[in-house]
DNA sequence: TCTGGGGTCCTAGGACCC
DNA sequence: TCTGGGGTCCTAGGACCC
């Protein structure tokens, strides 16, 4: 049996923790760039706040209702949601961190009832660290991910939905439409009405050997997990990335190549980092820049790059990729975002080195150690290359930001006893 | 003044080569 | 009735997730 404990509303939340007059009242938090509405408080959804609004569209409106609008600060979630990942790692030893804010945990032959072990999961969270949180229960990912949307929308469940037996599953599959399924969006929802799937009980009755030849063998499986049969298993180390991305928009349409650069070796920068955690290498990279979507004569280039042997030295990688923006930026645009992947990522200790090319030196690799330690104690900006720049003009918008609470000593919240 | 997220993986289609 | 290949690389864009 699968747990998976979702946080509600969590970036909203992680705000409320440390402004609690805030509780019961309609919060916002907003994306990058104070881009679009990407959490919101309860009362914020009953306002009628849409999930991924575009902000300036909707200022008006939450301005009007008073809703509390803050911009993504991450430093305060990432540690909030390492707080409730490490409070959860006490409730099963086999545990799968999922995202920032949901975890699966392996329940199997636990000897408690699991409603009242769900309830005491989210008690324990509100208690020691105030998350509210729902858990969905079942012998399947996929139906402990129903299950979690069942403790979030129906009422009775009380915040905890069981799935445990056969009855109990087809009973809610039947009132859900099949876009609610874990890996059905928008797109295949649409092309299962063809074979007359619309709730989520008709895929899980649907022909799994027609559906893995029409679509493929993923929906299979989600077949098979929608009928309690597990299929993805717990994933405790999280698998190598294959491709590393870093992309943001800019906080002002950019023209100029050197400010577009400076971005650009930022991204880069940071990807190399991502590499380097997950103690991979890469051969080659790609860049791409647009300006916006939502205008006329939009432009959109990308470049692929091969750097001469595998590597994760952040010099390297930065240095190519501004020879590829050079190669893509075209003078009179208004470039609104840009960023880097590294496409052939692959394990370090795989490295082959060829007659001509004795690869990535041992100079470089006690480097890049050195500085990802020294960014690790002393923050993450503390040593980096001079091409990322010091103004950052393009930096991105946060208007609404609240303090990093957790972990700036500045910011450490004061407490006043009257 | 002007505003529309980010990450990963996959696929379609075209160019080019043999 | 009508029939002309297959592989690789590159780029753009889509799908799905949070």
């Amino acid at each position: 049996m699968f747990a998976l404990v979702d946080c509600n509303s969590c970036y909203a939340s992680c705000e409320q923790i440390f402004r609690p007059e805030l509780r019961g009242k309609p919060v916002v938090v907003l994306s990058n760039n104070d881009g679009c509405i990407v959490a919101r408080s309860k009362e914020a959804k009953l306002l009628g706040i849409d999930d991924l609004q575009p902000f300036f569209k909707i200022e008006p409106i939450l301005k009007q209702h008073n809703v509390a609008i803050f911009s993504s600060n991450y430093a305060l979630y990432g540690d909030i949601s390492h707080r409730v990942m490490t409070t959860l790692k006490t409730f099963s030893p086999e545990v799968e961190v999922y995202s920032i804010d949901e975890m699966f945990l392996n329940v199997a032959g636990m000897p408690w009832n699991l409603k009242e072990y769900g309830q005491q999961i989210k008690q324990t969270l509100w208690q020691d660290i105030r998350m509210p949180v729902c858990v969905g229960v079942g012998p399947s990912k996929t139906l402990s991910k129903l299950a979690n949307r069942a403790a979030k929308s129906i009422t009775q469940c009380n915040g905890v939905c069981v799935l445990d037996q056969p009855h109990k599953w087809q009973w809610l599959q039947k009132r859900m439409p099949v876009t609610q399924v874990w890996g059905v969006g928008k797109r295949l929802a649409k092309r299962l009405q063809r074979f007359n799937i619309d709730t989520v009980y008709d895929l899980a009755q649907a022909n799994t050997k027609v559906l893995r030849r029409e679509v493929n063998v993923n929906l299979e499986r989600t077949i098979n997990e929608l009928n309690g049969i597990a299929c993805y298993p717990l994933e405790e180390q999280p698998s190598a990335k294959k491709q590393i991305y870093c992309t943001r928009s800019f906080g002002e349409k950019l023209s100029e190549l050197s400010l577009i650069k400076q971005a650009v070796a930022v991204y880069a920068s940071r990807a190399s980092q991502k590499l380097r955690a997950q103690k991979s290498v890469v051969q080659s990279i790609q860049v791409f820049m647009h300006t916006s979507p939502h205008q006329d004569n939009y432009v959109s280039r990308s470049v692929v790059c091969q750097l001469p042997y595998p590597t994760n030295d952040s010099r390297e990688i930065v240095a190519l990729a501004l020879q590829g923006v050079a190669a893509i930026y075209q003078p009179g645009n208004r470039y609104i975002k840009a960023g880097v992947g590294l496409l052939d990522v692959c394990d370090r200790r795989f490295n082959q080195f060829d007659l001509f090319n004795t690869g990535q030196s041992a100079h470089s690799e006690k480097l890049m150690q050195l500085l990802d330690k020294t960014n690790a104690r002393h923050g993450r900006n503390a040593v980096f290359l001079g091409a990322e720049g010091v103004a950052q003009k393009w930096a991105m918008r946060q208007q609404y930001k609240s303090p990093a609470y957790t972990t700036r000593w500045g910011d450490l919240p004061v407490i006043t006893m009257r």
